[in-house]
DNA sequence: AATTAATAGAGAGTTGGTTTTCATGTTGGT
DNA sequence: ACCAACATGAAAACCAACTCTCTATTAATT
């Protein structure tokens, strides 16, 4: 049987109100506010069996720990910012890019990502 | 002073020869055929002093260990396979990319990556 | 050929991220 | 309120990638 726990409920809340792919270590500081004893290795647990229900998903970003993001949203890729080392989502995604692969190889899925300074840190 | 030694140039020769990125394990696979006694950590040792010479490049992919190429090629992309797992150099790049960030952010870099199945494992 | 200082190889050690262990605490059913 | 099962927290263990240490080897100069 499963239980529900401070702890589970914390980590899905700060998934839910951060609408960025977060890294663990960040799901944990946030959680920490709602739950100050909460250990890593329960962070760990809660993301794990929440991949296996399908509530999240992973975010492989080349150099960075993996991040998590909510399951429930389209297609998009990401951008990362140099200065405030912040993932954020981007909407649209261009078509045709599946064209640069050379002749006879098949293309199922691709990757892009955005680098450079976002919004806020442009400004600041 | 800097010394011309076998293993070196064995590395070397890899590199040259196979125009892929390639991670350490590989380069050492292949470059055990011409010098076998050859150690990992000479390896990483000439691969760091390499890059440092400006010589070679790292290429970051998600979830993979870093790989290497040879740094005089152009601005290019990379195709996966996730068959064999080969990493292929794309020749082109789409213009306008840049236009997927939201108002306010600005690009300074970015990468894209096809994964799928390469021309060699489609046919067999 | 002898010298000597850079390089190599083997294995231990480190690092960052993640999982396991186990004693303790908590939840949900009775 | 009680109890059994599940969940938690802390620390140890784990793992893969990578670096360091130390002794032996070897390239380049003399």
């Amino acid at each position: 049987m499963i239980r529900r726990t401070k702890q589970k409920e914390a980590i899905v809340s700060v998934l839910k109100k951060k609408h960025q792919p977060m890294p663990i270590e960040e799901i944990h500081q946030m959680a920490l506010k709602a739950v100050p004893s909460l250990g890593i290795a329960t962070v760990y647990r809660t993301l794990k069996s929440l991949l296996e229900e399908g509530c999240i998903k992973i975010v492989e970003l080349p150099g960075k720990p993996l991040h998590y993001e909510e399951a429930h949203k389209g297609h998009h890729h990401h951008f990362c910012c140099n200065t405030c080392h912040g993932v954020f989502e981007l909407e649209k995604c261009p078509s045709g890019i599946h064209q640069l692969a050379p002749k006879g190889f098949q293309v199922t899925d691709h990757e892009i990502i955005l680098y450079g300074t976002c919004a806020d840190c442009t400004t600041s």
